[in-house]
Parts: structure tokens; sequence; C-alpha cells
DNA sequence: ATGAATGTTCAGTTCGAATTGAACGCAGAT
DNA sequence: ATCTGCGTTCAATTCGAACTGAACATTCAT
């Protein structure tokens, strides 16, 4: 059971306006369409972020045909993003003895997943530079240049990785 | 006047194959490449890619026409990218006196203002998901444990906001 | 058996961002 | 005056990812 029973679908993001009345639904939505805007900036598509904020929000395990109904998407959409998400480890899809339809849950290590393939792309980047780097001839007095630049920024990549690393480390202490 | 005089087209990614001649062109352009697809995971276009990928490794200033030849793209498209670049400080625009044409050259501060943008953007994240964790109900029983969650995500994002102002630190350490 | 509910698949559609290329304005050169 | 080279603009095009919706297989209930 979802917390307030009933909740409209969240399909128009909303600044806090004048005269908005500050029910929780609306907290709701507005964080839902929030989530759908934000994960854009790391490669996921729209239905994953709102997915995500839902079963954020909402903590408890959702199913399958109530994430279609509430964001208001086809079944098809619920689907696909649903394997992406599982595969990802940001969600966990839970099934109940007696009860075909699938339920889904948010990860609680779904934040330690993202910071692990964060640091693990960084790190990928700087050593694939750092090879380009490394084939450069020695000899070559015109690439003497290249290399230093290269190598700045492989550094530069991999002191993010470290950056990253240690905002994990930041999140786990406080639990 | 670019490193080697002349350059083939960087428009495909190459990976480091058998009997690949290793000339300084090759890895050049694998570079540029490279630059090319992973500027795609900060939202921006292949060819602002390609031309970061390209001043960098030249080190110099190279010119508007240049940059359209050698990456073999429309003037239109170097005119477009180089103004969001120039926009976001990560090239500079050079006017030489006597020559009517427009050079590009990296900026020194463009990885700064990579992790500055980075940084403001985590902050924006963090603070937007607390305002509407705020504007929950304190009174409201079922929402805290979603008031809970959203600081939990609010956190999460100033966490990697400070990570990224260590990583920060940490390249201004060594120059 | 028939039907209803559930999740998956896939062909089709939509939609927007990236790119092109032609037209344009401008500035020097001939 | 004309021409050429330069960068900008914008309408048209391309291209791919996201999403839909119908068809399908499966399972359970009647």
């Amino acid at each position: 059971m979802p917390i307030h029973g009933v909740y409209d679908n969240a399909l128009t993001p909303q600044v806090h306006e004048y005269g908005m009345s500050d029910t929780i639904s609306t907290i709701r939505d507005d964080f839902i369409a929030l989530m759908g805007q934000m994960v854009e900036a790391h490669g996921m598509s729209p239905i994953s972020g709102r997915m995500l904020g839902l079963l954020i929000f909402d903590g408890e395990a959702r199913s399958f045909s109530d994430l279609a109904t509430e964001l208001g998407v086809s079944r098809g959409s619920i689907s696909a993003n649903a394997r992406v998400l599982v595969a990802r480890g940001s969600i966990m899809k839970e099934n109940r003895p007696g009860d075909r339809q699938d339920y889904f849950r948010i990860s609680d290590q779904s934040f330690e997943i993202i910071l692990q393939t964060l640091t693990q792309r960084m790190l990928d980047i700087s050593s694939r530079v750092h090879e380009l780097s490394e084939r450069i001839p020695s000899g070559d007095a015109d690439g003497a240049g290249a290399r230093r630049r290269l190598d700045g920024l492989s550094n530069f990549y991999q002191a993010i990785a470290l950056g990253v690393r240690q905002a994990q480390n930041h999140l786990n202490q406080d639990q």
C-alpha cells in the first residue's frame, strides 16, 4: 500500500508556486518529476528516474502494475526500465507466494552502486587516456607536450575517482 | 601550425590493433575519437568533444577552418559548438591583427571549470531535494520515512560535491 | 474450456538533439 | 565594383533513443 492511498499522475514537473496546496502527494509528484530530470544527466531514461523517485519516496515495495498506473506509462516501458534498474542493482524485484505480480523496492545499496559505477568509469577513462599517452614515441620531441597534456587529463580523471571514493567513505561513515 | 603538419580525419574510433602503425597522428586521431565519446556522458555533443580533443592534443591555437577541415565537419557545426565551448570557458577565442580568422585554444582552466560546474550541479540537486523534504508536513506520520529518505538523497549529492571539491584541491596542489 | 491477469517482446511512432548546407552579411583584397 | 574568404544563421535532414501498444505466452481462477 502506498503512503496515502491515491496519487495523481506525476507528469508535470512543478516548482513550489503561490497557492499550491502542499499535500504530501503534491510533494511526491514533484520529487518524482525531479528525479525524472536528474537521471538524464547520468544517461538514464526519464522513466527510470521516475521509477526510482517513486520507490525512494514510498520506501516500501510497489507492484509492477502500480508503477505503470501511477506513472502513467505503458507496461512495456516498466518492463524494459525495470530490467535495467535491476541489472544495475538500483532496485530489487520481489515475489510473494500466492501473488503473480512482480514487486519492486529501492535497493539499500542503491546509492553505493551509483558511486561505485562512477568511480569505475572515471578510472577507466583515466587509464585509456594514459595508454594513449604511452603510445607516443618518447623520441618524438613534438610529442612531449602532447604527452604532458594527456597525462594531465589522465590525472584529472583519476583525481575525480579518488574524490568520489572519499564521498563513498564519507557516506558509509554515518551509515 | 599543428604538430606534424598533416593529419587524416579522425572519424573512426580505433583500439590499438595488431599491425597498426603507431604514428603520432594515429594516436592523435584515437584521442580525438575517444574524447568525442567521453563528453557525451557529460551531455555535450560529439563534435564539442572532438574539438576539445584536438585542441588538447595540439596545445597551441588552431584556426576555425582547420577545425572544420581536420574534423571533417561543417563550418556551421564548428561555429555552434565553439560558441558553447567558449561560453563554458573550456576554450578561448583568439584574434590576430592582420588575420581575419578566428583561432581557438584550450583554456588552461578548462579542467578547473568542469569540476566547478559539476560541484555546482551536485549542490543544486542537493538543495532542491532538501527543499522538497522540508515541505513534508512534520505532523504527518506517514511522511517521516519519506523525509528521511529524501534527506539521505540530499546528503548523497552533497557528499559527491564535497568529494569533487577535494579532487579540485588535489589537482591544484601539484599545479 | 474459457477468461482474466501478468510480464515480455517487438515493430512502429514520436520526439528532440546534432548536423548539414545554403543563404547571408561583412571585411579586405584585386 | 567585384571577388574571395570568413563566420553566423536557420530551415531542412538525419539519426537514435524512448516510448507505445498490440500480440503473445504463461499462469491461475471460474
